[in-house]
DNA sequence: TTTAGAATTGTAATCATTACAAAGTTGTAA
DNA sequence: TTACAACTTTGTAATGATTACAATTCTAAA
């Protein structure tokens, strides 16, 4: 389990990556680290908005463009609807539940080659930047409610 | 490699899965048998039309919903703008440029437990259908473009 | 030949995402 | 401190994929 994140870390995390810590790009990152659900661009807009009345949803959208674009969050294609965001950047699969649309962090299978998560490799001639490993189906609660 | 299906072929797997062989879902299948490129449904869409000038977008997405549930083909969220298609039904992880977009098929890493692709298991109590494997980076031809 | 159920079609609606230009903010050099 | 340029944020409009839905067409069995 990792310990969340303060606001002075989250500061520096900014600036260790030459991104000026506006307000609001603060408080998307923290609100990634204090919401590890894999949350979409609009929980997020929505999540932040009544405690920044002129936040825009566009300024959510070139936040997390950014903080992907430096590889501080990792953005998902589980969902066939919407992007998702992730800021755990240790290796994990993803679990996609198709009834209720949860999605639970898996640990990743056992590999010989350690080439999951972030880290690049060559593979057929192809440069691989992002390896992502997503299981679908039935999460353990919906299971229940289906038996019941 | 795959050899690729006659129509007699087709309708006889249609017919297996209890799904009405009509023109539009044998030309469906016959399209994605024939252009392993993993299609969009825009891309199935234009490439049927002229031929069938009556065809509708709504039924290609109909008739691809219909071959999702049967497990006749795989539906990739590995693009973030649209759904692709896969006929491909053997073990195999997929890669797409970000760069030209091409997604191309790529041998699964080795494993242990064979979970991949479509066969069911259990993990950590959730019920899981299918396991997909996403590489994401740039392509050997779009390096060699960069290169130059 | 009739008819009910299934399949297809076209249009309109929805929703996520992007484009873009205007307004606001910040840091720095004079 | 001031002025300016670069950067950031914002709001609105546009785009594009997907879905909803009702009308039409097709099919197969009685």
């Amino acid at each position: 389990m990792t310990k969340s994140l303060n606001r002075e870390q989250i500061i520096k995390i900014l600036l260790v990556n030459d991104i000026k810590p506006s307000l609001q790009r603060i408080s998307v990152m923290q609100y990634l680290d204090s919401h590890r659900t894999h949350p979409s661009v609009d929980e997020i807009y929505n999540a932040l908005s009544p405690d920044m009345p002129t936040l825009s949803k566009t300024t959510v959208y070139n936040v997390l463009k950014l903080l992907v674009s430096k590889s501080l969050i990792q953005q998902l294609t589980i969902d066939d609807k919407k992007v998702l965001f992730d800021i755990n950047t240790e290796k994990h699969a993803h679990f996609i539940c198709k009834r209720c649309g949860k999605v639970l962090d898996l640990a990743m299978p056992k590999n010989e080659n350690e080439t999951y998560g972030t880290q690049s490799f060559m593979l057929d001639g192809n440069y691989i930047e992002e390896t992502q490993i997503y299981y679908k189906g039935i999460c353990n609660e919906c299971l229940k409610k289906i038996n019941n």
